[in-house]
DNA sequence: TTTATAATTTAGGTAGACCTAAATCCAAAT
DNA sequence: ATTTGGATTTAGGTCTACCTAAATTATAAA
């Protein structure tokens, strides 16, 4: 009975996101083996050790769910990836498209006592370079869960190709696939950046959009389709 | 036929600290076996995995020793678990004593291209807080390794514990054990600290020793007996 | 040179985390 | 109320990395 292993991390972790960070709230099977890129076998398996160890609630053929402490070290883990992919961008100047990787495996290898200073040194960040929030902490340091739902783990804000003309916001999240995201860079679609909804094309799926600091004098103008466009999203 | 797993990296790093960062240097099963706390039948099996491999050449009753290889990789580990103590010191504020286990874990999460950034962050430290040296690399960012015999990976200095009265030194290195690191903190007895051996005594096995910022008016002096003064290093 | 002792290896076994292929179940369409 | 297709679970197998207990080998002592 050997608790928390890096495997077990990464379903709970898994599980964290695709139930919202909710207690209680179903995940399929083949929605966990597709996440984490296994088969679905090897899923239940797991998720039956995972319900032995009171981290999950799984019912045959319906679904696994995490148990208050299973939504605490997911949490912790989804947390400490974010805390590392802010530190590899913003202290050791690394792409925003290369750190993911890298933070799967350091999120691992990383002790509450660690994420504590970790943060600390980052004046605590709310968000990951991409948008996404870091499930906060409370003073203790344990990873907050109060009740039966904590505040979500997926980004806020709504995909810009569902945007109507004349629409302006800023950029709240970009999805973290490595080749978009170099693309983002360069067309400066960052968390923060102001964009402005120009118009719709009559005939094909395109956006016009305006991408620029304020007003619309350096704007840069993009042609926007609904495969970039339902990977950024705007407030 | 799946290299490079955490595991076999923790043997190869240890026979790169064990066989002195030498090509060819054999190490004794049992040595491994106590360093990384394992029986010696598990040593028996996991050296032949990395023969097979080509990163140990291992005589059956004999010993196993790194190949060119698998002291490159060997040396990547050492490298990268100094430089995560010196982040982890430096940076994050995190007493020398409990760096040593958070380090041991991250090593292995840690790529070579992350291992260059940290390194050019760090302004690439020669030493880790405990005075241990880093193994270089080339400019190309791999682990040195020249023809046949590479810098040692250990400590330089003699024990504190051999000098003679009279010598006047400086603390090159400090053995790594948790309780040990406090009362040599407190003492002051830290990589570069000026030491002054004033005395043996003349029944008991003890030292007199002056530790201080220069000269002999702000030291303050210790007793320093076998058991500290041999995990102390000067020079 | 023989023998004893300590180090080492072999043999056989466990647990974690994956896999494929073969049942089994559920739910929606007929 | 059946049927049927897709999702899920079970069954059986692999590979890693450990273990203990039983051989085996090397070496140092008698």
């Amino acid at each position: 009975m050997s608790r928390r292993t890096p495997g077990l991390e990464e379903y709970l972790e898994s599980l964290y996101k695709l139930s919202d960070g909710r207690v209680g709230e179903p995940v399929t099977t083949s929605a966990l083996a597709s996440d984490l890129g296994v088969a679905p076998a090897s899923v239940t398996e797991m998720v039956k050790r995972l319900g032995e160890q009171g981290l999950v609630e799984h019912v045959p053929y319906k679904g696994a769910s995490l148990t208050d402490t299973g939504l605490t070290e997911g949490a912790a883990m989804v947390r400490n990836h974010r805390l590392w992919e802010r530190f590899l961008v913003d202290v050791l100047r690394m792409d925003w498209d290369e750190v993911h990787d890298e933070a799967c495996a350091l999120e691992h290898a990383t002790s509450p006592h660690l994420a504590e200073h970790l943060a600390a040194f980052l004046s605590n960040p709310e968000t990951c370079p991409h948008g996404y929030p870091l499930p906060p902490t409370t003073a203790a340091g344990r990873v907050v869960r109060k009740g039966n739902s904590g505040p979500s783990p997926n980004a806020s804000g709504r995909p810009l190709y569902d945007l109507e003309p004349g629409f302006v916001g800023e950029v709240s999240a970009v999805e973290e696939t490595p080749e978009l995201l170099r693309y983002c860079a360069e067309a400066g679609l960052v968390p923060g950046a102001r964009v402005t909804v120009v118009s719709r094309h009559p005939i094909e799926p395109i956006l016009e959009v305006r991408v620029g600091e304020s007003g619309q004098a350096a704007g840069r103008t993009l042609s926007v389709g609904p495969r970039l466009g339902r990977c950024v999203r705007v407030k």
